[in-house]
DNA sequence: ATAGTCTATGAAACCGATTTCAAAAAAGCT
DNA sequence: AGCTTTTTTGAAATCGGTTTCATAGACTAT
């Protein structure tokens, strides 16, 4: 609507056929580079946009990929993971000349009907979602709904998915095995068993206590689920059996263990060192600033788009491989490295 | 392409044209009740959904609309409040049968690129805009695209313009006076004038300070950009001058003047109330918890959502009125009403 | 020169709906 | 019953692109 001119107006002033323009739009061959040129000033000059509906009703391809994000949690955002994931994507679809529709869900039950009608809506080149609900009751709809789609996060199930993922393991026995370095006997962690993340980067802890000679000792192992409140009742159980150092699993999570080891009167790094995982704001933020695992974000946004485009050029075809991001530790001063000032 | 029938073949199937069937499909009327019956009959049989995109290109509408986000921020949903309204108008837009698309900005610059290829894209309905920046930049793309927007917030410049804000004179006023309310007598503020929002925060800090009969002093003013970095300099700025409470513009700077107030050894409520403003998670997980005003964050999204459409319906006929959303006070330890446990 | 390829191009079909318009059917009136 | 008006209905145009296919023209190879 406010856009007057069309395919046909521009193959009129360039004295071609809307094919010819059509070509020269997409890049196509078979255009004399004379022509090409010409029909190319006419656009510039008339400052023609191509109508994206028009395009892709023909086309069966409309540049729009969706991000479903979906938690258990009562307030999605309140998580800094999915803003900071959210804005990746968002980023990372927007210098690949994509549109991003966002999909907020709160339950399993809601997630399903937010695809449905996704899918319904019908105008989706591709999806990507998050592995935080463990992902396995949406399959049989993407499935069925024969839509490319790839995981955030590595799902539960990973037969014939698609999925870039941080390297939580690795995450996991960095962070550990920097505090057995230092010389902590007694390190316990606030882990997750809510996705496989959380999975994951227990299992990197487990690693590191075996190669450093420490003994798995079942209670100095608590579980959150990624909130503050969490990682203040998983801390509170840790207490009793005197730590010398934690590895919590997310940054969140160790906001709130902060919390109870200020209430319980013990000192951070002095009498008991803390790292986290994640990296995101609330770590810098913390009193004091938590030594954590940096996960590649921003990375994770651009390759998650860039492999969906793959998928759907691929047309199922080829297999795109998995990708594994690495992480890396950010010694801050929770964990007792550095001097104290 | 995951969907075989078409109108065409639901027309087909109940022996009438696809005209009858587009009829039907829309609720108009002229259709006979029994054909209507019929035809509903064969759509419920096929399951048949309409493609959305032949629709909306013979109909010129989207059922889409954006959410443009904005900040001079490095990263944009560092600051929770962006998350927050993001996460309220997905919700809203769902439950209104719209699909959101989401872009996000960090520069005037880029805000322009950013809404020039939103319109190029010619496919939304209409546009939600936070009024973070201050909105001045824009607002000639926005009229020449000649597309229904509204702001979150209020933008510099109101002219013509419609938005759904939350009261945040209210807000100030309602924060300082129950300050005043406690018995304080150095009641200082880190507002904002990085925004509207900020600005009338600062105005009802100054109302509740006439109306208390205390006395404006510039010196327990300063002023930050939402960071809590600044909310740490704003606080270290304020604390010679010896402020008995403090009216922090938001949470999250607020975390900032916390951390700037332990480190010069004062305790809150003890030694200096404070009282912020959002009232977001940051408020609750701080030590101590934040009496804050409380934004109706979800509600806004909700108008905002409802209004747009409303706008888009009008075609811009009818001016639709502007919403201004009330907040509230919301005591918790850090203002020192409550007794301390 | 002549047949055989290959490239460049436009006309027309197509994507799947909505909307217009004219014709057919039904209903209402003398 | 005959004429008018109203309601139903379908054929065809339309939205603005892409894609197919046939053809004209240019280029090789004999």
């Amino acid at each position: 609507m406010s856009n007057k001119i069309t395919i046909q107006r521009v193959a009129e002033l360039a004295n071609v056929s809307k094919a010819t323009v059509s070509r020269v739009l997409n890049g196509y061959p078979h255009v004399r580079p004379a022509v090409r040129e010409k029909v190319q000033r006419v656009i510039d000059e008339t400052g023609y946009q191509p109508n994206n509906i028009a395009r892709l009703l023909a086309s069966d391809r409309s540049s729009i990929i969706g991000l479903a994000i979906s938690s258990s949690a009562q307030m999605v955002f309140s998580d800094p993971y999915f803003p900071a994931i959210t804005e990746a994507v968002s980023k990372s679809a927007a210098s690949n000349d994509l549109v991003l529709s966002l999909f907020v869900s709160y339950s399993e039950q809601q997630g399903r009907d937010t695809l449905a009608s996704i899918m319904a809506a019908g105008l989706l080149d591709g999806l990507i979602l998050t592995a935080d609900y463990k992902g396995i009751s949406v399959l049989p709809y993407l499935r069925q709904a024969d839509i490319p789609f790839l995981f955030i996060g590595r799902p539960a199930n990973t037969d014939g998915i698609h999925y870039v993922d941080a390297d939580n393991v690795q995450g996991g026995y960095l962070a550990t095995s920097h505090l057995i370095e230092l010389g902590y006997q007694r390190v316990a962690t606030i882990g997750s068993n809510r996705n496989a993340a959380g999975d994951d980067r227990v299992t990197g802890y487990r690693k590191a206590l075996k190669e450093g000679g420490l003994a798995w000792d079942e209670r100095l192992v608590a579980f959150g689920d990624y909130s503050p409140e969490s990682g203040y009742a998983g801390m509170q159980a840790l207490i009793p059996f005197m730590p010398d150092a934690v590895f919590v699993a997310s940054d969140t999570m160790a906001l709130g263990a902060l919390r109870a080891l200020r209430e319980a009167g013990l000192r951070v790094p002095a009498d008991i060192a803390l790292v986290s995982h994640d990296d995101l704001p609330p770590a810098v933020q913390a009193d004091p600033p938590l030594t954590t695992v940096r996960q590649p974000i921003s990375r994770t946004g651009q390759v998650a788009v860039e492999k969906l485009e793959q998928i759907i050029g691929n047309g199922k075809s080829k297999p795109v491989e998995n990708t594994v991001l690495p992480v890396k530790l950010i010694v801050r001063g929770s964990c007792g490295a550095l001097p104290v000032n």
